[in-house]
DNA sequence: GGAAGAATCAAACGAACGTTTGAATGAATC
DNA sequence: GATTCATTCAAACGTTCGTTTGATTCTTCC
């Protein structure tokens, strides 16, 4: 019985196991077993764990990506001087809109985001590109037109911030029961009430001195 | 040579290690190698490598918790129904106490918070007991008088945004250059940037439905 | 149907892992 | 000085790791 395309489920496996367990904590037999291929497939069609790593992050980073730089330009299209929030609207919202479904609701994508964010190791280190740079600096212009009486430190403070959120957005945190709310949640509910929190946040007076 | 505290030097290189790279990748071999001592040290001392990681994970919980407690005390001896800022200030500054020197600026600690956080491992998540939980809720419950038009879930999410701006805040998240902004924060100016960011944030109205 | 290339497979490689062991060392008590 | 207990040590345990190998299957094209 051969697969249709071994390399897509080992991507898909191996995004699953580099989310829950980390880049070492996933092994390569437990990735190859999840995909249902053998545990050679990996080296043959990535050439090795970090590589593989790499196309993981990738597939998943690219379509955020290109989803914040397509966003940025529609919106400078129509006005030359975006509010904050409908930047922080652009910035934000493709970080939520790539946790899709067979996802545990959007914790797995938020977990790897997590480790790639936490991580100082080299292999989780070695998928930018330039493309992200540009991307991430016409916000950053965009922001400080925005935002004129903030310093470019405290502006930088705060732009972490917004990857701070989406990362740890679906995570659950503690791992003891929710005190009485219900469910965690769903949809597109965290990513508006991340808007909410995130367009106040960035519209803050800056911090006094 | 008869280190003085060998248990101590194991637990500080641990909690350098484990930060860094995560609980599996950091070897028993490299946090006793760091921390000058035996590789038998650990299971002598401790149990074992799960053993360690939840006493590390202890030692910088525990104080963040304790001062959480007091300061929410402190603050109730005083007023009844404390503001928004009050609380954020109370509950999140803390977080940002707890790195001290020694810690690369914090980003040690951060990182820890970080993987602690975002981690879904068993070893991970053997450390909370009820007064995490107690303390918790009472913040819940006074950030509820204080924002009462917020839906429970709202001000759940809300308040796991605190603990991600905490947890990301020092942690480079780019692997590049900064842009043209100077140098990361340092000092409490961090500190002043998160508590007025998450202020702003915590006192958004309610997401429109 | 047979040659050719891509893909998969079982098996093995050395290295590193967490843990255990039993002897060697240190300091304190009698 | 001998005894005792806590601590440190080098060495080895079995397991799992990422990677490599060489043969085997599947697919494609002539």
């Amino acid at each position: 019985m051969a697969s249709p395309n071994t390399r897509a489920q080992i991507l898909d496996a191996a995004e699953h196991l580099f989310a829950e367990r980390g880049f070492r904590g996933a092994s390569v037999r437990a990735i190859t077993d999840l995909a249902g291929a053998n545990l050679a497939a990996v080296a043959y069609h990535f050439g090795s764990k970090a590589e593989l790593l790499a196309a993981v992050v990738r597939r998943v980073v690219e379509p955020i990506n290109d989803a914040q730089r397509t966003r940025f330009d529609t919106l400078l299209a129509r006005t030359p001087e975006p509010t904050v929030t409908e930047l922080v609207e652009a910035f934000a919202g493709p970080l939520f809109d790539g946790m899709r479904a067979g996802d545990e609701g959007g914790a797995r994508t938020s977990r790897l985001i997590m480790r790639i964010l936490g991580d100082p190791a080299e292999e989780m280190r070695a998928w930018t590109g330039s493309d992200e740079d540009a991307v991430r600096e016409r916000y950053l212009t965009a922001f400080r037109r925005a935002l004129p009486d903030l310093s470019p430190e405290e502006l930088w403070f705060r732009m972490r911030g917004i990857l701070a959120v989406a990362a740890v957005d679906r995570v659950e945190v503690y791992n003891r029961q929710l005190p009485d709310c219900v469910s965690p949640a769903v949809g597109d509910d965290a990513r508006r009430w991340a808007i909410t929190f995130l367009t106040a946040a960035m519209s803050a007076p800056p911090t006094g001195t």
